[in-house]
DNA sequence: TCCGATCCGTAC
DNA sequence: GACGTACGGATCGGAA
């Protein structure tokens, strides 16, 4: 959902926050608040920490604050005496006011200040025409007369009191008044204020106001029934003066809804704040504990960032970060692959001083002299050493690549910036340091092409790098707070950070690819498309792309005139031709199956044996993935640049693919894969009796299903029952229904929904476990794994009923898929440390979701196989054992 | 010419 | 609308 539309009642908070100041202070010996020239700021410090804590932590997306106009107002004409008996403002209040606008701006935020029209009024304007865009609202505000715009109905709208930390919805106002919200204008009105000088009723306060209310409804009500009062309230309400002022009250509290407001779109849009506008008011204020907050996030001045030419300047520098005992290191890596990624450039950043850039391969005619990356490196490992160093990074997977490619163990930073963006909300698309910045500090790094730094000009290299070292110092100080506040800590220090360790060495490492097979392969499928290209055009007569669903949607459905059951539609209206759609026309047209065979080969060799070769280094004939650890929102490794978890291996022709993948010389390839993973993951959530039993006696898990879904005795089911059954399980984990079923299996809809209702029945655990999980989810809207990784799920209480379905079949789905993520990465460390604690010789090269490979010179595969299993086997005890199944081959096909 | 959206298919 | 998580190739159309 949307985030709610912030309105700051700008004037209000002025007044509280000098008039609650002053109030906390009587009978104290608080000494009135003044910069070392006299001027005074207490309104001004309660004021800034408002608005500073609504810029960096509620961060809403639309936000506006209003204030009073300096003129009289429309109320002032209906009723000379409005506001009349207020004082002038206080002395050391008058000195204040330029600034409180002065900050709004420098933070960028929008301001609306109406002639003529109170800030009241205009709020009620902002949240009608809100809500009628079905947007919601949140006023900041302690004023009463606003509450009457507070509503539970949706789009909501909520008055926060920042200052009393109060938050009112619809009951608490009724709580508060006696009377709901749309009946508080009344109450006002009734009652009177004595401090906007309406005159109300007289002898009608807070309870009779109420009472009156509860009684009659409105004040219309109260009105049609006045003859019917006795004794002192009859009285009252047959003196005309009395209705007079009541008619006047009324008018007075009245919000007006309709104030002409200037509407750009997109107005109260949040933008980036001037960090240096903020920071120098904040200096002029001598506002020290606010800026060393500004100072948390974002300190420099881009114009005094550092260029560092000279090794006494770079040492210097450390020797600085030395001194503060912090410091942040944000690398430039030629683009490319894990081992030819060569430095650039460092940036470094530590508090209290501007950052800094050391530029070291910048190759461009007439660049300066620059140091070697083997000096600066060397120094820099120095102080990395330096114990108790606190140390921030943007990426350590990289930091880990270039120390382990001059041989050395990179430290473990406190904060990796993608990392806690990622631990922090997963479902975010970009992890990068110019998303987080942009989310966490309102700061937009500097725009940057896609030059490489070899060819940039130093200075701007020094822009560039260095603001990323200071946004990694503010981010990474800011993030590990909130890591720290959402108990994640120990997921970052004790499994992420360590394992960009272990990638980094994967990367390194690589696979070796045997591309004169690839190659052969290649041209044998070349050929066989060719020929098929050839039938096609002999059978249609005429060309036709069959890579172009568009044309070929045309030939069949237009052309041909052919039609399926269904007639799926893609998204945008064509119709569909994906592989599913074609089994059914196989039948109708001699067409059809040549253009399936076509697709499949087209793929493989379009995808594969075209790609792969590209990314082979010719010298060492190894592929070199990048993983990336905040790529699956389930905590899954995603891996790019190829994606090595994608590699073909269900069908013939795909498995020759994979049997390209081999081990060195001498060497073979140790696979271990987690048998039935997520299902095992699940019994342990579930604690089904059933599935944790037939782990427990080690049965075939499928096999023991479809004896219960079909009611036979586990020695007599079926090969077709054992499918059903695997399908059950698989499907059951993605939250599939009766329709996905039926489609994967391609079986009538009611009987897929036997087979369910069956399955549920004897699985009660799961059905239950299910349930809950969802029925959870929905009261913290996040979801959790085994190692307390946190999953939001917004949608899960959307009012679009698609959308909730989905939400719900994500919170029934990451928690599985994430815990086995999260057992994988825990076998991966435990490999890993084995390795280098008894310096097994033995490379772990590639990771796919379930399963680890190794290579591993050929005496020594089955030793060490026996170790990986162990290892795998019990990364994390759960309540079913975890079992692994090995294989040793000289290619990846062969070793399944 | 480049880029993003779309469709499709591969893996677990 | 109907099965979760990914990446990437080919096509296509619009922007630069």
């Amino acid at each position: 959902m949307a985030k709610p539309l912030l309105v700051v009642d700008g004037t209000g908070y002025i007044f509280r926050a000098y008039f609650g100041l002053k109030q906390a202070r009587t009978g104290g010996r608080n000494i009135a608040m003044t910069t070392s020239t006299g001027l005074p700021t207490g309104a001004l410090h309660v004021f800034s920490s408002m608005i500073l804590r609504l810029y960096l932590d509620v961060r809403p997306e639309r936000c506006v604050v209003v204030f009073d106009p300096a003129g009289p107002t429309f109320r002032n004409q209906l009723d000379p005496n409005y506001k009349a008996n207020r004082s002038e403002p206080p002395d050391d209040l008058v000195p204040q006011f330029p600034w409180f606008e002065r900050i709004v701006q420098a933070f960028q935020l929008p301001v609306l200040r109406i002639p003529g029209v109170e800030a009241d009024d205009v709020i009620a304007t902002l949240v009608r025409r809100a809500r009628a865009a079905g947007e919601a609202v949140e006023i900041y505000s302690g004023d009463k007369d606003l509450m009457q715009l507070v509503t539970d109905e949706a789009p909501t709208v909520v008055m926060v009191d920042s200052l009393r930390d109060v938050r009112y919805d619809a009951a608490r106002v009724e709580e508060k008044f006696g009377v709901p919200p749309s009946r508080v204008g009344d109450f006002l009105a009734l009652r009177g204020d004595a401090v906007d000088n309406i005159p109300g009723v007289s002898g009608i306060g807070d309870v009779t106001a109420a009472k009156l209310l509860v009684e009659h409804g409105s004040i219309d009500g109260i009105l049609a029934h006045a003859g019917e009062f006795t004794g002192r309230l009859a009285k009252t309400f047959a003196d005309p003066v009395e209705l007079a002022n009541l008619a006047l009250s009324r008018q007075l509290v009245t919000l007006m809804e309709d104030v002409p407001l200037p509407d750009a779109p997109d107005a109260l849009r949040r933008r980036d704040w001037d960090v240096r506008e903020v920071a120098s008011i904040f200096r002029e204020l001598e506002f020290n504990r606010f800026l060393a907050r500004l100072e948390a996030t974002f300190v420099s001045d881009p114009t005094r960032y550092l260029t560092l030419l000279e090794l006494g300047e770079v040492e210097a520098y450390l020797g600085a970060a030395r001194a503060t005992g912090e410091l942040a290191v944000e690398l430039e890596l030629s683009p490319g692959d894990a081992p030819s990624a060569v430095l650039l450039g460092i940036a470094l950043a530590t508090p209290g001083r501007p950052a800094a850039y050391v530029p070291i391969g910048h190759r461009y005619l007439g660049a300066p002299v620059q140091l070697g990356a083997g000096v600066v490196t060397a120094r820099l490992a120095e102080v990395l050493a330096v114990p108790g160093l606190v140390l921030h990074v943007a990426d350590q997977k990289r930091l880990d690549l270039l120390a382990a490619r001059h041989g050395v163990a990179a430290p473990r930073a406190r904060c990796d910036v993608g990392l806690a963006s990622f631990l922090l909300d997963p479902a975010r698309g970009d992890h990068s340091l110019d998303a987080a910045a942009k989310e966490h500090l309102g700061h937009e790094l500097a725009a940057r092409d896609k030059r490489s730094f070899e060819e940039r000009e130093v200075a701007e290299g020094t822009r560039l790098a260095a603001e990323r070292a200071d946004v990694t110092l503010a981010l990474g100080r800011l993030l590990r707070g909130r890591l720290e506040n959402a108990g994640m800590t120990k997921l970052l220090d004790e499994v992420e950070l360590p394992l960009a360790r272990v990638l980094a060495g994967m990367e390194l490492a690589g696979v070796r690819v045997d591309t004169k097979g690839l190659a052969e392969l290649g041209e044998r499928l070349g050929r066989a498309i060719e020929e098929i290209e050839k039938k096609i055009v002999a059978l249609v007569g005429a060309e036709v792309n069959v890579a172009s669903p568009k044309q070929l949607g045309e030939l069949l459905y237009v052309r041909l005139g052919l039609r399926t059951a269904r007639m799926r539609k893609t998204r945008t209206g064509g119709y569909s031709t994906d592989a599913e759609q074609l089994e059914e026309l196989l039948e109708a047209h001699p067409v059809v199956p040549l253009i399936l065979e076509h697709r499949e080969l087209a793929k493989l060799k379009g995808t594969y044996l075209d790609a792969l070769p590209h990314y082979v280094r010719p010298k060492t004939s190894r592929l070199h993935t990048s993983y990336l650890q905040t790529g699956a929102t389930t905590g899954r490794l995603a891996s790019v640049n190829p994606n090595v978890q994608n590699i073909p291996i269900r069908s013939e022709l795909g498995r020759e693919i994979r049997r390209a993948f081999v081990a060195e010389p001498g060497c073979v390839l140790v696979s271990a894969d987690y048998s039935q993973i997520e299902l095992r993951v699940l019994a342990h959530l579930s604690g089904d009796r059933l599935l944790c039993e037939a782990f427990a006696a080690e049965r075939d898990v499928h096999a023991q299903t479809a004896a219960e879904v079909f009611g036979v005795p586990l020695d007599s089911v079926t090969a077709s029952q054992r499918r059903v059954a695997k399908a059950v399980n698989y499907g059951l984990g993605y939250g599939q229904g009766d329709f996905g079923l039926a489609r994967t299996l391609d079986i009538p809809r009611d009987e897929a929904r036997r087979y369910i209702e069956n399955y549920f029945a004897r699985f009660s655990g799961v059905r239950e476990h299910m349930e809950r999980v969802v029925a959870e989810a929905k009261q913290t809207l996040v979801v959790t794994t085994l190692l307390g990784r946190r999953l939001p799920i917004p949608g899960l209480d959307s009012d679009r009923q698609p959308v909730r379905a989905a939400a719900e079949r994500l919170a029934r789905n990451a928690p599985i898929q994430g815990s086995a993520a999260d057992i994988l990465k825990l076998a991966m460390l435990g490999c890993q440390r084995r390795i280098d604690e008894e310096r097994l010789p033995a490379r772990m090269i590639l990771t796919v979701h379930d399963e680890l490979v190794f290579e591993v010179p050929e005496a020594e595969a089955s030793g060490f196989a026996a170790v990986a299993r162990e290892v795998m086997e019990l990364a994390l005890p759960l309540s079913v054992p975890l079992r692994v199944d090995i294989g040793i081959a000289r290619t990846w096909a062969d070793a399944h």
